[in-house]
DNA sequence: ATAAATAGTTATACATTTGTAACCATTACA
DNA sequence: TGTAATGGTTACAAATGTATAACTATTTAT
């Protein structure tokens, strides 16, 4: 039965969902300065290259002035640009800059120090398992909640 | 190397922390009248059957003060009660009423319609997938993650 | 018996997120 | 041309989450 395989996997994410928020965005404010918020924003970008507003509001279904407040934040910071679009001068593209990028990276880094501390502790098949699984679900997820 | 299988599963769950967001939390606020942490109290609760304060707030990584704001809306919704523990009369235990249990399914049906609404596009042999694949994320992530 | 430690609450201030409406500039269209 | 639709910002109110300190009650340990 499809419905129940279904049931199954909004059962399993809905059960992960707390521990990445448990084990990533909480961290996140301990240890770097980013917010929630903007370290989606920073993900969407860093996937897709170069988002209108309205876009990076659809990839993480956040409300449009949300969007402006958070990317603000980003570009005082120096992580990202805006850039209005000459073909529609009513869009406005927004796109990492290189210190945006590898901060991105360094602070990836530092918020998943926590977490892979845990994960040092698995035994190499588990970590095979995990890696081969959280990689299956990442890519399904992204091809069907990616965009709109 | 272990240490790239470690750093290439902190990625994926970064990447999918945000989807999650997304497809899980986002629409809590519009298809019910809870918020996304009493949700992940009732989830403990569910799993754990029985937990001091204290154990909420380990299990989630949130501060005791917030965890008693949570816990006094849901105690006023009728979702849970409270319960001083005759051993260690400063514990306050927590657990789940008949209501609770019910309601907390129904919340976790009407969440996740959307997201099933997507799935349903996924070919049997991609759901197959996903659904052993979200099912090993699930059970390494709690066996690590689970309470401290 | 007293002091230190623990569990939980209360209070408070602040940051982040959410939601709505109004507004401007630009584009599409009739 | 005039009107509607779109993309984005601004302004504002409210809900939620975060962080800290002070406080009570209870237990532990010396």
């Amino acid at each position: 039965m499809l419905k129940l395989k279904i049931d199954q996997i909004a059962e399993n994410l809905i059960t992960i969902h707390p521990l990445l928020y448990k084990s990533i965005s909480r961290p996140m404010r301990n240890q770097t300065s980013i917010t929630p918020g903007g370290m989606f924003v920073l993900g969407s970008l860093k996937r897709h290259g170069i988002l209108s507003m309205s876009d990076i509001g659809k990839c993480l279904s956040m409300p449009k002035p949300h969007i402006t407040v958070i990317v603000d934040k980003l570009i005082e910071e120096g992580y990202v640009e805006r850039q209005s679009d000459p073909k529609d001068r009513r869009i406005v593209n927004i796109h990492l800059t290189d210190k945006g990028l590898k901060d991105f990276e360094d602070i990836k880094q530092a918020v998943s120090e926590n977490l892979k501390s845990k994960l040092v502790k698995l035994g190499e098949e588990e970590l095979e398992q995990l890696s081969a699984a959280s990689q299956k679900v990442k890519e399904i997820l992204i091809s069907i909640l990616s965009k709109e």
